[in-house]
DNA sequence: GGCTAAGCGAGACGGTACGTCGAGTCTTGGG
DNA sequence: CCCAAGACTCGACGTACCGTCTCGCTTAGCC
């Protein structure tokens, strides 16, 4: 039996209006510019049921991201059994977001947000590559001999995902064959 | 004969003051948080010199980086002749910076000043990893066998200093190995 | 029904603070001088909220107008049933402000007020002599033979103020006989 | 022999410019919105130049109005022999400025820099109306019993410009009869 | 069914900072 | 010494949002 909790419940209208507006202003005009007072016009809503929610615009755009409002997909890393390929083809995937006009500042917005906001860097990362799904993977592949054996797992997806970002940051143009080079980088020389 | 020059020359005093007191309140107070207002009244200057010569606070970090009042070096590697140990050395300067007090948001904020700024991204990625300096000791190693052949030399500092700046962003703890597993993940394994 | 009026209602207390600083601060240091900023300040008031409710500071002077708190009195025409003398009383009143020392410059810094502001000029005029009060006991005394037939009731007190005004712009110093020759003039000459 | 002055002299194109900066200025826009900096930049001078040689703004309007470049006329009282005429004939001129487009915010303007330079009222009021050919015509006049002989002569002028003034200030409507009323109003009942 | 909470849209409030304008002073270099 | 140009410090402008706080209304469990 719940606590003896009365009044109304919270608004679940108002509360996807809310992450409606946050992302659909988040892509047209980035995170700074981003205002809680737009927020909650744009959605309809009185500022006090933002904040009554959400401490800030980061946690808006934490939560964002955790219904995957933000970015395209979940990014996951698909396996066909050729993990080399797939890492490039998951890499491509999380590059590719630069391709699309309003995705352009999307990732520097992300990494803005990020910065001020350890949720959503936690989320980001998870989002981009979810290490749940990365190492294991990677220590399989160890373990049968399919990459060397000395590679540090943990330190691949940080490498590769990081490169990613800093291109983004550094407004490094796209270039189609960055993700094959990065993950021959990282899991060493293809065995020929 | 000079062109028509005419009227009082910029004042190096306020140019200097202002940034200084640009780098202090950046360290004190982070990136947001950082006011034009804040800047002007500590060095004690009107705020109309400031916005005269720059226009807004993404580029007075700029500036400040450029003249190194941000990073505590140039970062530049050392080149003892082994390679590999020279990248080490340099990247764990690169992440011990991150030791500091001061220097615990110092990255975040400058990633966030790089997510407004173009100029402030290229200038931060110069400071801890000069491509022009980086990028020839890569391709003499890798012409001498001191690495392996396909090695992309170009993604070998976004890599490292990319998963730096990711481990920075996500709050990630401190770990002395680390640039030693980087090290050994981009360059592959060490010749036994 | 009401119309569907919502949210919090305009605060009492604010408005007349800012009135009351705008009148303190009016006598202290003419109108120029003031400023919207200090009257806030010396308020406890957010600069918007004085922008809320007054496109600017002559509005504000307007208001306090209405509200009495920059000039004494009324400046009702008093009733003994001798016009001349009531008129005589009246002005003396008037011109008597300029003795006060914050008077000095209160009516110089009403008419700058009055100059850019309609309303100011308007209400500035009615202060001084109420038409409404005015004109009806001109007229009664014309048509009672107590004045010549032929006067211009409505010039009268424009003339009267007119020249009262004119006086302070000019700085001319206070005349004790200054009203009665001033009445004098505009009824014409005292029965003998 | 000059006492020995060294040193370029005052450039009298300068000066001239600024006073037709400052008159052309002042009728565009208004006394409050007359800026040195524009007038210095309209004259196509150095701020400088302008501070060296006036204090303010109010005293560039005075010597304007000395200059004869804001108002149309020295608005000398005609003499046609007929005093009565002669008076209502100079106020409907004085009057007249108002009809002009440029005239609309003239006398406002004049007043709100009077009010802030007793120099400026004092040339304002010289230029509606000359004391010294004023007074001795009225004076003549009471003599000859063209008028009564009790008249206040000074106030006159005063009781007659001021009501001009003080209707400019309300915005009161132009109305071709006034100055006729006002000069009976001042003189006294025709005789008929 | 009435009472008491809580949520809600709206919006006023005291503040901080914005980016701009203009004031009045000072500094250059040329005449 | 004057002049045009223009940089300087400083104060105020009017605006945008912040985060908090009433309002009056609606919604829901509880007696």
């Amino acid at each position: 039996m719940p606590e003896g909790r009365r009044g109304a419940v919270r608004s679940e209208a108002a509360r996807v209006a809310i992450l409606e507006a946050t992302a659909a202003l988040f892509a047209e005009r980035g995170y700074d510019h981003l205002s809680i007072e737009g927020i909650a016009a744009r959605a309809g809503v009185g500022k006090q049921t933002v904040y009554r929610w959400w401490p800030g615009k980061s946690a808006l755009i934490a939560d964002c991201l955790l219904e995957g409002m933000l970015l395209p997909d979940r990014f996951a890393v698909p396996d066909t059994g050729d993990l080399r390929a797939d890492l490039i083809a998951w890499l491509a995937g999380v590059e590719g977001v630069l391709d699309s006009p309003t995705g352009e500042g999307l990732y520097r917005s992300l990494i803005a947000a990020a910065s001020e906001n350890a949720e959503v860097a936690q989320r980001l990362r998870e989002s981009l590559a979810d290490p749940r799904l990365f190492a294991p993977r990677l220590r399989a592949a160890r373990d049968s001999g399919e990459v060397r054996a000395d590679l540090p797992v943990d330190e691949v997806s940080e490498a590769l995902i990081g490169a990613i970002m800093l291109r983004a940051l550094a407004r490094t143009p796209r270039d189609p064959g960055l993700p094959e080079r990065l993950v021959d980088l990282t899991l060493g020389p293809r065995p020929s």
